[in-house]
DNA sequence: TATTTCACCTGCGAT
DNA sequence: AATCGCAGGTGAAAT
């Protein structure tokens, strides 16, 4: 996957709650109802509906696939991520301040990517080790990605 | 109404827990089990239920219609008032130590209402000038009463 | 039992 | 002034 292939459609820095043991992300109601699939409505094709809301499937730098369920509350009005984002969280070691960057294919609107970056430029050095500002792979193992497949 | 038909059920002079952040009130279980409808077991007719808990409408001196959320916590063994209480108040500008009263119609036992009491002589001045230990209404518009009715 | 997920709820800042 | 988005919470259920 080159990154010409990747259209970018938003990013969030995220707030001590993303991050937290709340273990959801709150996305932006505009980049959701403009970007995303309705997890009320249902999807177009490609993610798998549940009950509730959406399971949807992202592809992070290294190409594993990240699955984090989708949902609309509708008490607070908010569209969030919540199974699975705080496995993402761990992994990645994000921090609030850092920035979750979402992307689609250019041609195939319905696959969706992931990435991060760090905040500030003083935790950027081992990130930018490896060439580009998205933060490195060298802690995720195999066997972290095949659990994320896991449906409801 | 007349005050002839209300029944006075219980008192609770309120703590500051009742009045903080943590918007409920806790209804002692004794009260609770003798004149409310069970939030378990589910209400009376009147009450509508919802998935967890009821929805309780209380009535207040002016007729207006406060609807709370009445629930019981496992957790602590205990019934509580929830949503719509942290209203009530601000509205009413309850403080600790101050009494909140709930009644019921005389031959419609499931007509409630409620009320309340400041609780020293030291505040009483503007609301015995109404001619009654009850707190006036003149701060309450309609539309703060209305908008009780949300809620899924 | 501890942790995660889930559907709620509310204060507050921005508008 | 009133509304809306959302950050930061809750209890309960699922795991």
């Amino acid at each position: 996957m080159s990154e010409e292939e990747k259209h970018p459609l938003f990013e969030k820095p995220l707030t001590p709650s993303d991050v937290g043991k709340l273990n959801r992300l709150v996305i932006p109601k505009q980049h959701a109802e403009k970007w995303f699939p309705s997890p009320v409505l249902g999807g177009y094709g490609g993610p798998v509906a549940g009950d509730r809301g959406l399971l949807l499937a992202f592809e992070d730098e290294a190409g594993l696939t990240w699955r984090f369920r989708y949902s609309y509350w509708n008490s607070s009005q908010s569209y969030v991520l919540t199974k699975g984002w705080s496995r993402y969280v761990k992994e990645k070691k994000l921090d609030a301040g850092d920035i979750v960057c979402f992307l689609r294919h250019r041609e195939n609107v319905g696959r969706l990517f992931i990435g991060c970056k760090r905040a500030a430029a003083a935790s950027r050095s081992s990130a930018t080790a490896a060439g580009h500002p998205y933060l490195g792979i060298s802690s995720l193992h195999p066997s972290d990605c095949s659990s994320h497949a896991a449906g409801k």
